[in-house]
RNA sequence: GGCGACGUGGCCAAGUGGUAAGGCAGGGGUCUGCAAAACCCUCAUCACCGGUUCGAAUCCGGUCGUCGCCUCCA
């Protein structure tokens, strides 16, 4: 398999040295709700982690929340509550939104909080080796005692020097030196340390978690393309500085950033819009479609049509999936797919390839059932392969409605007689009234199906809160 | 200012040297009581200019435009 690598810049073979793989994706800093850039991301990873498994190869994923920082601090304190309560609400709503994505849970879902020894341990370590220093109650580490620092992110410590604001008051030694381990301030969150009470710095989890789970020297290393600099230059800074084993990670791997509106989707931008709200309009695999319709690391744009678009698509692959069909193996050459699909994937996730591939199963498919012909095999590798993608085919159903179920069959029963009786008018007249209310109803030989479609949704507008204002008022 | 990415049909999006995958939408059919779903047919010469080549969307140079990172961020 290919994969492009941001740190030689080029697609190259994927060449794992552990039985399982190991991968390490960095996760989210739990302070607010998941939007759908953070759904791309973990969609693109979830989609590599199973198509390694499903073509044979072990992976051992770890998949952390850094469960304190300064936002969450700000958000709990704003919220009158504390940051592990906080940190425990949107974990555990995450999880069940991946749960809902059809996203495969990691072998393990690190936190911060509770690696904090670990952390010590390596910041100590760190200061042994002369890569970090304890100053004014803080923990720097020290980047010209690592002379390939910038190699990730491809600039040198010079360039960053000419754009780094100054610190000021601040005792580092360089302006590029990062944060260990914070001093503590009152009334946040603090750990007891040989350099005072404190909490971590951002980075340091990262290397201490990944080389705890993982090994001081891993296959793979994901994440967004926003992580690139500072945090994983940063990680790597720590983790060689303290192994001495290059390079920490064999293979980076980013994805591109969702925008929305010409720019980023994220909380700073103000426009995002909620995974809930997402899953809830367009499902898990019109969601997973959208992403995967582009490659990951190409930006993609949010928008309603494409969702849409999205989201008809999945509609057709369910279609042609779960229909009924005459069983038998039919005449299709579903092995051919197959290695269509493979080859996709296997050069760089080239994961709108392989999408095709299912489309022009799905068409195959289509047309034996619609000529009475067999077609199991291609619906086996249709189920199959969209499974590789982690596409459930299980079409959108808006939370909180399912009981409504027994009263949309009663009605499309009603409705069944009054076409028996040749009273069409009336019919229809039940069948659009559904369809306004997001059931569209489809007449077939074998019956009436019906299935959900969904109302509409606009990006949010983030309302700027308090600590948000004070935040952009300290930056001046 | 520095580093990087991109500009393909109405929209989204693959393709990186041999005459443009796929999806959505549109048009025309078939099927249907009518629809829907499905099937068939149909719909681009790849931002612009110049160059290399037998041949370029695909390589090189330039122009215009868009975006990301450089600060919290998937």
């Amino acid at each position: 398999m290919e994969l492009y690598n941001t740190l030689t810049r080029r697609k190259q073979p994927f060449e794992p040295a552990d039985d399982p793989i190991s991968m390490y994706v960095c996760g989210i800093t739990p302070y607010d709700d998941a939007h759908l850039g953070h759904a791309m991301s973990i969609i693109i990873f979830d989609t590599l982690r199973r198509y390694l498994e499903w073509s044979g190869r072990r992976v051992r994923l770890v998949y952390n929340f850094t469960d304190v920082d300064d936002k969450l601090i700000a958000r709990a304190a704003d919220e009158g509550t504390t940051v592990a309560e906080l940190a425990e609400r949107q974990i555990s709503s995450f999880m069940a939104e991946w749960r809902e994505l059809g996203i495969a849970p990691a072998d393990v879902h690190p936190r911060a909080t509770e690696e904090i020894p670990s952390m010590i341990d390596l910041i100590a370590g760190l200061i042994e080796k002369g890569k970090a220093y304890p100053a004014g109650g803080d923990v720097y580490f020290r980047v010209r005692q690592m002379p390939g620092y910038g190699k990730l992110s491809g600039r040198s410590l010079d360039d960053m020097i000419s754009a780094e604001p100054t610190d000021i008051g601040v005792e580092k030694e360089h302006p590029m030196d990062f944060t260990l381990w914070k001093g503590a301030k009152p009334g946040e969150p603090q750990w007891e340390s040989p350099w005072g009470p404190g909490r971590p710095g951002w980075h340091i989890e990262c290397s201490a978690m990944s080389s705890r789970y993982l090994g001081e020297q891993i296959d793979l290393h994901g994440g967004g393309m926003d992580l690139i600099f500072p945090h994983h230059e940063n990680e790597i800074a720590q983790s060689e500085g303290h192994s001495g084993i290059e390079p920490f990670v064999r293979h980076w791997m980013h994805n591109a950033m969702m925008q929305v509106g010409g720019e980023k989707m994220s909380k700073s931008t103000g426009k995002i819009v909620r995974l809930r709200e997402g899953l809830d309009r367009y499902g898990a695999d019109g969601l997973r479609m959208f992403v995967l319709g582009g490659h990951y690391r190409s930006p993609l744009t949010y928008s309603q049509v494409s969702l849409d678009a999205a989201a008809r698509g999945a509609e057709r692959l369910r279609t042609a999936a779960t229909l009924p069909l005459v069983d038998g193996a039919g005449d299709i050459d579903a092995a051919a797919a197959r290695e269509r699909f493979i080859a996709a994937l296997e050069d760089d996730l080239n994961t709108p390839q392989a999408l095709a591939v299912l489309f022009d199963l799905a068409r195959e498919i289509n047309r034996a059932r619609a000529d009475g012909q067999a077609a199991g095999d291609a619906r086996d590798a249709l189920l199959e392969l969209g499974g590789v993608l982690g596409l459930g085919f299980a079409g959108v159903s808006a939370s909180g409605e399912s009981d409504a179920g027994p009263f949309i069959d009663l009605l499309v029963e009603l409705r069944q007689q009054l076409r028996g009786a040749k009273q069409y008018d009336l019919a229809d007249g039940v069948r659009d009234r559904l369809t306004e209310l997001g059931v569209a109803l489809e007449d077939t030989r074998d019956g009436t199906r019906w299935k959900r479609v969904q109302p509409e949704l606009e990006p949010e507008e983030a309302v700027p809160t308090a600590d948000s204002l004070v935040e952009s008022a300290l930056r001046f």
